[in-house]
DNA sequence: GTCGGTAATGGTAATCATTCTCATTTGCGT
DNA sequence: ACGCAAATGAGAATGATTACCATTACCGAC
């Protein structure tokens, strides 16, 4: 399914800030961006909209499952694009980079944790702060 | 240990505010308390601490780990006192009520997940947002 | 292809949580 | 009791996000 029709699907009007939007996560070698971020790529490359309508395109992504919104540490809220496959994230503190696990059991735990305590599950986040090891880390946030 | 202990060995004066403040998370039934909150039911029972105070003292309790801050959904900080005993959230989206639980297995593996991509832990946080079952949910927020 | 209505955009002002500034007050050792 | 450094509190400042609203761009009907 393409971008296009991943926005009619959504019901979603096929505008141009909308399909930039979607290119820069699709394409995108960074997978996780902040609004600002998305602001700031598009300036770069010479699209220029207004950050009120980044901010109000990636939360009607959000709605339409077009994208997951984390709320790491820090105030910003990052989004990735939602590619089904379900996963958790490893977030080093030093340089901030981003990797993504799936832990099959780790999942089927949760699960039942809320199962046994009368909670229907909506979903859950699962952030790991940690420092990642050099050389792979640029130690630079 | 009693609060004013806690101070004396976190390096910070025992001062009316701060004593308030651990009160309220010490006998406090509710054990997850915003910023805001606090503020508010400080003004309730009569004491007086500015806002910015609060802000202040938060912060440092976190810092010398008397307190634990979370980051549910939404954008503001929610804190809990610090019982030496790590554990995990269910939060409930109708009713705002939290959950605690612990499951070792979830530890291990989250460990395990981190080691072997080769991340030195310092912390995490895994939030499962959920219903709760009636009638137990009051269903308002 | 053009027209028109509606939804989308973008600049700016407003909001919300949080932090900063700084003059005043308080805790605490002497 | 005194004095000074640390803490407080009121309000300004900040940073992220949202609301407003006049202008503009989609898209279906003709």
């Amino acid at each position: 399914m393409d971008h296009l029709t991943h926005l009619k699907t959504a019901g979603l009007k096929s505008t141009l800030p909308r399909l930039k939007v979607l290119n820069l996560f699709g394409n995108g070698n960074e997978r996780h961006l902040s609004a600002e971020d998305v602001y700031k790529k598009l300036l770069a490359s010479g699209d220029d909209v207004g950050l009120a309508t980044v901010y109000r395109v990636l939360t009607q992504f959000e709605q339409a499952g077009l994208l997951i919104r984390h709320h790491f540490e820090g105030d910003k809220s990052v989004f990735e694009l939602n590619e089904g496959k379900h996963h958790d994230h490893i977030v080093c503190l030093q340089c901030g980079r981003i990797e993504e696990f799936y832990d099959a059991t780790i999942e089927s735990r949760q699960k039942k944790a809320a199962a046994d305590r009368g909670y229907s599950v909506h979903d859950h986040s699962l952030y790991i702060y940690a420092d990642c090891i050099k050389p792979k880390c640029p130690n630079k946030p």
